[in-house]
DNA sequence: TGAAATAGTACCAAAACAGTACTATATTAT
DNA sequence: ATAATATAGTACTGTTTTGGTACTATTTCA
């Protein structure tokens, strides 16, 4: 249905809420400051403590920290964790049927709508997120951040 | 997960038959032609059918052809048909639990991204996608058109 | 030693997806 | 006329994905 997975939502939010605080947040922290399932925000992050984008500390008073900076944590980073792999169509690296007959008329076009969604996604860091995060107003936002890569 | 459904994938392949034939097509045909299991490929084209995109000839010979000429037919119609409605995020247009809290992260770019993925089904047409489908070699299909809209 | 936190799974209900089936109606060829 | 072929409309179903929960174990600090 060409959405994102609330899981990836999440993981935004969480993510954003730690690029702006240096000492470890804890998953009930996070939750319960954005109203969000606290089982659910707990397993986000174990996945994305086990994938490397975030470091755990245990026992009390702990939680989790980024584990790299922000500006090198990407939406791409992000929903490779969260969502499965990114693949518009499946035969986008298939070809079994396609071959069948003369070319599968989806396969050029939507392989290039997918590499300009993976792009947009790799060139979009954490650290740009929060940054334009902050301004309610679309207009008040705008930096050259926003539309670097939009068509 | 970010993906297609089949039926837009289907979809695609049989706007670009209609697109390519004068005389009506009907729905055997073309799932025999593409190996598509042909109830779906009829379900499919009643939609398409109903949303105007294509017009039926009923009857024995009937089938289908384009109401209109690929160039005015955009993968947007496309999918607005086979999919439910784009969206990236629900909160895109929601904003109710967001301002809870001084501002959702996820917001700003990710409405970005969807206007950037809006923007390019917008001006990818069906009589683009059938130009390109013709060439299975990337590199002999390149045209202007292919990478138009990538950023 | 107990409270607070992560680690690792395993589980479940609801929704979406992919595909099927059935009845009715229209058109054409014979 | 009527049989064949086609769309029209709709309802149904099994499987997968999603969204969310639960439970046990382990680590750390007060």
């Amino acid at each position: 249905m060409l959405k994102l997975s609330k899981k990836t939502d999440y993981a935004i939010i969480l993510l954003c809420h730690l690029g702006d605080v240096d000492a470890p947040v804890s998953a009930q922290e996070i939750a319960g400051n954005y109203q969000l399932p606290q089982p659910m925000v707990a397993n986000i992050l174990k996945q994305l403590g086990a994938a490397g984008l975030i470091q755990s500390v245990r026992g009390q008073n702990g939680g989790y920290v980024l584990a790299r900076n922000a500006e090198s944590i990407s939406l791409s980073d992000i929903i490779s964790v969260t969502d499965n792999p990114f693949n518009l169509v499946e035969c986008a690296h298939d070809e079994e049927l396609c071959k069948v007959h003369q070319c599968c008329p989806t396969r050029q076009p939507l392989v290039a709508l997918h590499r300009s969604i993976q792009r947009f996604m790799e060139d979009m860091t954490l650290s740009t997120i929060i940054s334009e995060s902050y301004f309610e107003n679309p207009d008040a936002g705008r930096t050259h951040h926003e539309t670097a890569h939009i068509s």
